[in-house]
DNA sequence: TTGATTTGGTTTTTTAATGCAACTATTTTT
DNA sequence: AAAAATAGTTGCATTAAAAAACCAAATCAA
């Protein structure tokens, strides 16, 4: 009667949610993109319990998203960052943002923008694009068996 | 001590994960796009117990992200489709798979390809892009207060 | 350099959520 | 008309999350 694993389905969607489809993982992902490192500023921004942090932490680096170092060799303090793997996870993280500006607060009323460092101008909302560049919604998409199936 | 509320947060990623951070919720978002519309296709394809499936839909409904219709006017059985703001979840759930696609099951070995109805070629991955059309990362971008701080 | 505080957790207890099975009332099929 | 499927609800056992207390190592403050 343990919590039912996802690994089961033949889905990227589920296999991810398998990792970050949790409230806590993904929002100590977010924190991490930020710039938090430390188990105590996960700690403080989240408010989350630290027995559940704790084990988010060790999933998270199990997994091979956050990666986490001594922070100064031999001690027993560490610091979190993200992997490659862990910052795969960009225009995942981007998309939730924005629908939730969209959705959620409305226009006008984000409360954080994300820029390009070089223009200062806010990104481009992300969508789905097709293989000459066109905007794709779910009425102009299919799906077919992949390479894998 | 009911499960945190993620609403204090001024965050559009915590606000969407109250909404959509939970498991079986994307999983029904998922189905959803991909054609389920009834409760037990939901059922059968994701093996999720009957109470939390009804939990999940009930919670998609109030928030506006699926519609429940009867199947035929003053009948006791009822279709699921998303609504505008379900089909707004489109990125992220593609941003979703192809995470998995690259880092779970890796390129050759994605068990579903998303393609374009027109072309029939595959969508393009998503990224996150500048004003002007340039991608960008992590280090490339910066996260300054929106209108609504 | 001693004492206080912070860091990075672990342990324990309580409570809420999940999973499972059985049950019901319509609706559809045979 | 009977059987099967649909769309749930109810009740119970188990598990995971929340909260708080606890602890050792590291750092800061006097």
């Amino acid at each position: 009667m343990t919590r039912t694993s996802l690994t089961k389905f033949k889905c990227s969607v589920a296999q991810t949610l398998e990792i970050i489809g949790d409230k806590w993982t993904m929002l100590i992902i977010r924190d991490a993109f930020v710039g938090v490192t430390t188990f105590s500023g996960f700690q403080r921004n989240l408010g989350v319990a630290r027995n559940v942090l704790a084990d988010r932490l060790a999933h998270l680096v199990a997994h091979d998203i956050l990666d986490r170092t001594p922070t100064r060799p031999g001690i027993e303090r560490h610091t979190y960052s993200l992997t490659e793997k862990g910052r795969a996870l960009f225009p995942v993280m981007i998309a939730m943002m924005q629908w939730g500006d969209t959705w959620i607060y409305g226009a006008g009323h984000e409360p954080v923008c994300v820029v390009d460092k070089d223009s200062g101008m806010p990104v481009r909302p992300v969508t789905v694009l097709s293989e000459k560049g066109h905007p794709l919604s779910p009425d102009t998409t299919a799906y077919a068996p992949g390479q894998g199936y």
